[in-house]
DNA sequence: AGCGAAGTGGAGACTCGTCGTCCACTTAGG
DNA sequence: CCTAAGTGGACGACGAGTCTCCACTTCGCT
C-alpha cells in the first residue's frame, strides 16, 4: 500500500520524499525524536507542508525512519557476520558506534514516544526480530569460541551498547567522540573472556529487553 | 545572604523549603530538571506559590538542589576515601550508583539548562572540583596500587559513569536496576588492571570534562 | 487570648513553541 | 501547452508550563 502510492511519485515529489527522510534521520539522531517537524523541513529543503503532505503525522515520519534505517542496520549486520570468522571480532564491529545503529537504538530502545510508534509496525517489528537473533547468535558462537565471557546474556550487550550510545552533551564533537571511542574499547574489555569478577544475577536475555513494554509477570 | 534569609524563616516556613528540596531532588532524578514546578509543589505538598516566594526560578530551585546534594556526595566520598583501605576497593563503592550520585550527574554533566544554572555558583563550584579532585586521587592511588588499568584517566572514569547513571526508560524498575548492577561490574572489568586491548588516544582527564564548556582551543 | 506579621495556595492570565491546514502559486511530463 | 500533481510558508488553534496575585490561614510574641 504504502508501496505503491511511493512508486507512483512525480520525480521531484519522490526526490523531496528521500531528502525528508535523510534529513528527518540526521535531526532525529541529533536532537532525538522530538525535533520540530519544521526544523526536519528546512534541513531537507521543503516547505512542512510538502512533509505533512507525505507524512500526516509525527509517528508517520518516525516509521518511514525506522524502516530505513532498521533495514540498513540489519544489512550491516549480516554483512559483518558473513565477512568475519571471529565471532569476537564480528561483535566488536558491529557494536563500533555507528550513526544508524546509534539512531536505531534511539528508537527502538531510548525515547517513549518513538517507541510506540514503531512498535506496531509489522515491517520494523520483523527486522528488530531479526537483529536480536543475529546478536545472540554472535554471542553463543563467540562465546563456545571462549572470546567471551560466558556469564552474559545479548541482553546484556545490548544494556551496554545502548548506554554508550546515547546522546552525550558534550560541545566538542571531536571530544565526544574520541572519549566515546575509548569508552567503547573499556566496555568490550570488561566482556573479555577471563574472570574478573562474579556477575551478580542472571545473564539479561533479549527477551528480559523487549518484554519491557508488556509488563509480564 | 542566603544563609540570613532562610535562618531567618518562620518555623513551618522552614520545614516547607526543607520539603520542596527533598521532593525537587526525587523529582529532578525521575523526570528530569525540566519537571514542570508544579509537580515538585505537589509532592512537597505545597502550592505553587509558596516553591515560587522561595525559589523564584527554576533556576533558583536547581541551584539550592545542586549545593545540597553535591555537599551530601563529597561527605559521602570523603568518609569512603577514609575508611577504604585498598583504593580499588574505594573506587568500586564511589561508583555504586546511588540516588544522589546519580542526580548529581545529571545536574551536573548531562542536561544543558541545569549545567548553565549550576555553573556559576561558588559553592557547587567548590564541592565538584573537590569531588574532581577525590576521583583523580583515587584513580592515581588504584594505579599506583595495581588495580586500575595503567592507561586510564579519571576522566575516562567519570565517562563510564556518567553514561552508566543516566536514566534508563525501561518499565520494570527492578529489571533495570538489576541490568544496571551487571552493567556496573562488566565496566568495571573494564577498568581493571590488566592489558585486555590498548586504548585509542590519551587517557581522559578531569580538565578535559570541565573544559567542554569554555570551548579552549 | 489577641494581634500583626509571615506565610500559604491555587485560579487564571500570559507566554511560547509547535502543530497542521489551506490555498495561491509552480512544475513535471504527457 | 495544458493540467494534474506538487509546493511552501503564513497563520490560527492549541496545550503545556510559568509565574502573579491576593483573600485567607498560621505562627509566635506579648
Amino acid at each position: 500500500m504504502a508501496a505503491e502510492s511511493e512508486a507512483r511519485l512525480r520525480t521531484d515529489a519522490r526526490r523531496n520524499r528521500d531528502q525528508i527522510i535523510a534529513a528527518a534521520k540526521v535531526a532525529f539522531t541529533e536532537f532525538g525524536p522530538d525535533v520540530p517537524m519544521e526544523e526536519i523541513a528546512r534541513r531537507a529543503g521543503v516547505g512542512v507542508g510538502t512533509l505533512y503532505r507525505r507524512f500526516p503525522d509525527r509517528e508517520a515520519l518516525i516509521r518511514a525512519v525506522a524502516r530505513d534505517n532498521f533495514g540498513a542496520v540489519v544489512a550491516d549486520a549480516r554483512a559483518v557476520l558473513a565477512e568475519e570468522h571471529s565471532a569476537w571480532q564480528a561483535l566488536v564491529r558491529l557494536l563500533g558506534r555507528s550513526r544508524s545503529l546509534r539512531l536505531t537504538i534511539q528508537l527502538a530502545v531510548l525515547s517513549e514516544g518513538a517507541r510506540a510508534a514503531v512498535k506496531d509496525d509489522p515491517i520494523t517489528q520483523r527486522y528488530r526480530d531479526e537483529l536480536m537473533a543475529m546478536l545472540e547468535e554472535i554471542v553463543r558462537r563467540a562465546q563456545r569460541e571462549g572470546s567471551l565471557r560466558a556469564d552474559v546474556g545479548a541482553g546484556d550487550v545490548a544494556v551496554l551498547v545502548s548506554l554508550l550510545l546515547r546522546r552525550v552533551p558534550v560541545d566538542s564533537e571531536v571530544l565526544a567522540e574520541s572519549m566515546l571511542d575509548r569508552a567503547l574499547v573499556l566496555i568490550l574489555d570488561g566482556l573479555r573472556a577471563d574472570p574478573g569478577s562474579p556477575l551478580p544475577g542472571r545473564p539479561v536475555t533479549t527477551r528480559d529487553l523487549t518484554d519491557q513494554a508488556t509488563r509480564s509477570p
